[in-house]
DNA sequence: TTCGTTGCAAAAGGTTTGCATACCA
DNA sequence: TGGTATGCAAACCTTTTGCAACGAA
């Protein structure tokens, strides 16, 4: 999918580079953060790119299935996207009132689990830590 | 909710005894593992207990708010519940292939996410943690 | 008798898919 | 031109809700 310049960081992924490609990209870039696939939909309506729902799933997929996002589940079960901009693992904490996301030391947590893919008896283990709470702000605001 | 006896393990939760509370919940147990609501629905409606597929939805919300139900989402994002004997958090690694369920030492996640929720400046930090792999069984079968 | 609980069907959401059309390469 | 991507609407699925009827206490 789509090869475009976004600050100066190039994102190269497969596929057809099609303007509605560039628009996703650059909303899911430009959100700096988690956001729904909704969210960004008619975020980029609202910004005059008039893209369909369903290519804005479709190109999340792609970036996700590419190593280029996270998702994480918020707690109705909604996904939420992040652009990945190293291709590392990586882990966040997210405020549940109002979505700031944060990254999260988590050497530990990984080590944790490889020990327990190690010892469990099983293979081929993921896994999958979410993280959420008052950011500083929003604890402050009550 | 019901108060019922199981395998000599006594289960207390508010609310009123009804059959089908009882069916929702022994079935839960039974099931020893994880299951979603619509599975447990299935199997009870087979078993001759004709219950209503949004009890089951109300019972198993009402056993998790209670703390008598762990939540854990698969990959597809469907709720799966499984009967939580301790009141203590627990967390388990499951089988992408069987379902198989076994609860593991988590102390260090437990520890580490303290430790993210004092340093973060989050407050009421919750986390989530989820592991697969491929049980040793599953694992030789291919 | 009371009011929590049930069951059905309908509604809600989020996400996916079928298919004809548009368009990148 | 060939094959991929798009957009719309319909389909899907899981979960929730409205409401009248039921039944535990």
């Amino acid at each position: 999918m789509t090869a475009i310049r976004y600050d100066g960081e190039v994102v190269v992924l497969g596929g057809r580079r099609t303007p509605q490609r560039k628009w996703v990209l650059n909303a899911l870039i430009d959100s700096n953060g988690f956001v729904s696939a909704q969210t960004l939909y008619t975020r980029l309506v609202q910004l005059g790119s008039p893209v369909g729902l369903s290519t804005v799933y479709r190109t999340l997929r792609v970036l996700t299935e590419g190593g280029r996002a996270d998702i994480v589940r918020d707690s109705n079960g909604e996904r939420l996207f992040r652009y990945r901009p190293s291709v590392e693992h990586q882990h966040y904490i997210l405020c549940r009132r109002c979505g700031l996301s944060t990254a999260v030391e988590a050497t530990a947590v990984e080590a944790w689990a490889k020990n327990v893919a190690t010892f469990s008896g099983f293979a081929e283990v993921e896994h999958t830590v979410e993280l959420s709470g008052l950011c500083p702000q929003c604890r402050v605001r009550g």
